[in-house]
DNA sequence: GTGTGTGAAACTGTTCACAGCT
DNA sequence: AGCTGTGAACAGTTTCACACAC
C-alpha cells in the first residue's frame, strides 16, 4: 500500500495527526490545510504533506483536505478500523486504571482478559473482567486472538512474562516497567514508562 | 559541559544505559566495555561510544568503563544527581496509581503535592498525600520548588491545566492524555498515553 | 490568491574503520 | 588479544522551492 519505504518517525506521527482530525470533525469543519493541522500540532506543513505523500494524495490543491476523508484514510493506512484485542498482564494499581480506561475503548482497543500471579487477587473483578492465574495465558491469548499485550508487572518480573507472551504468539508489546526487553526480530515492544522519559526532561532543566 | 550540540536522540539514550548499569551493579561487576551494554539494550557499541564522547572520556582503552563511575556520571549528565519535586494534577484511577508508585522516590523524584478539581476528592488521602482542589497550584508549586509536572487529567481538561501551570513556573510537564499541548518555547512536554503508542503498533502488525 | 505533491538540497543521526592504549 | 574515541562515510529526515490545480 505505502509507496516505498516509510520511515518509523512517520508512522510515530501518524496518530498525532488523526486525534487532531477527531478533534477538528467534532466542529463539523469540513476542509483543513496542512498549514493548519501542522500548526496544531507543532510540526510543518511541508512535513505533514511529504508524510501522507508516502501512502497516496489525499488532498485537494487550493482547498486542502477533506476531514472525514483523512482520518478515515488515516485509520485505514494505521489498521485502525477494527478492534483490537489486549492481555492485560499485572492487576496491581496501574492495572486497575489501565482496565478503568475508557479511551481503550473508544478508540477500538479491548482489553479481553487481565491475569496476576498474586494467588489473592485471583478471581476478583477489574474494571468489567475478573483477574485470571498467569497459567491462563496460552488459553487467553488463543481464545481470544490476542495480538498486543500491555506488561504492567514489576521490572524483575517484565522479561519473564515477556518470554512466556511471545511463547503463545503474542507479537506486540506495551511495556510499562523501566527495563529494555530483548526479544525477538519479529516482536514489537514499545516503552510507556514514566520514570525513564523523566529522566530524559531533567536534563533539559 | 558536553562537547558541542547533543542530539535529542542521545539524551533519549542516557536514561536506559543508566538503568542498565543499575542493573549490573548490582551483580558487582566493576567494568563493562561499549559491547556488553549495546547487547543489553540493543544499540550498536559504536552508538554508545558516540553518544558517551558528547559529555566527555569516560572509558578507558582495552578495559571498557568502571560500571560505578559512568553510572555517576550518568546521573551527573541527567542532573539527576538531586531530588526533583513533581506536582501532580488529576487523581482519578491514574493519580492513584501514579501516587503510589514506589519507582518515583528510588529513582529520586518526589511527588509533593495532588491536585484535582473534583470537590468530593479533596481532603481524601492519596499515597501519603492529602488531595487538594487546583486553586491551590500556585501555592503548591512555590512553596515546594516543583519544576515537574504530572498532567493525569481527561484530555479536554489538558490544555487549560497545563496553561495554569505553566503560569506558575512549571517547565516540564509529563503529559498521559492524548493531546498535543501547545505551550511556549521554553517549556518542555513529553507524552506517555498509552493509547497513541498503541496506534504505532498496529501498523505493524 | 490558497494550497498540494515532490524532487533536490540541507541537515541530522548512525555506522564504519582505524589509530592508539591496555 | 580487547577496547575506547573519533573523523569520515553513509543513511535517514526535514526543509526548501516550485510546478500545478482550485
Amino acid at each position: 500500500m505505502p509507496r516505498g519505504p516509510v520511515p518509523n518517525v512517520v508512522i510515530r506521527r501518524l496518530p498525532l495527526y488523526l486525534q487532531t482530525l477527531e478533534r477538528i470533525a467534532e466542529t463539523g469543519q469540513q476542509m483543513v490545510s496542512s498549514t493548519e493541522l501542522g500548526n496544531r500540532i507543532g510540526v510543518s506543513s511541508a512535513q505533514i504533506r511529504k508524510d501522507l505523500s508516502y501512502f497516496g494524495e489525499f488532498g485537494r490543491q487550493g482547498l486542502g483536505y477533506e476531514v472525514g476523508n483523512l482520518r478515515h484514510q488515516l485509520k485505514r493506512i494505521l489498521q485502525l478500523d477494527q478492534v483490537w484485542h489486549i492481555l492485560l498482564v499485572g492487576a496491581g494499581a496501574l492495572g486497575h486504571a489501565l482496565a478503568n480506561y475508557r479511551a481503550f475503548e473508544e478508540q477500538d482497543f479491548a482489553i479481553v482478559a487481565v491475569l496476576d500471579n498474586d494467588e489473592t487477587k485471583i478471581g476478583q473483578p477489574i474494571g468489567d473482567l475478573t483477574i485470571e492465574p498467569m497459567a491462563n495465558m496460552e488459553r487467553a491469548v488463543n481464545e481470544n486472538h490476542v495480538e498486543i499485550a500491555i506488561l504492567a508487572v514489576p521490572a524483575r518480573a517484565a522479561q519473564s512474562v515477556a518470554d512466556d507472551l511471545i511463547a503463545t504468539g503474542v507479537r506486540s508489546i506495551l511495556c510499562y516497567a523501566p527495563i529494555t526487553l530483548s526479544v525477538p526480530e519479529h516482536v514489537h515492544v514499545a516503552y510507556v514508562d514514566p520514570v525513564t522519559t523523566l529522566q530524559t526532561m531533567t536534563y533539559y532543566l
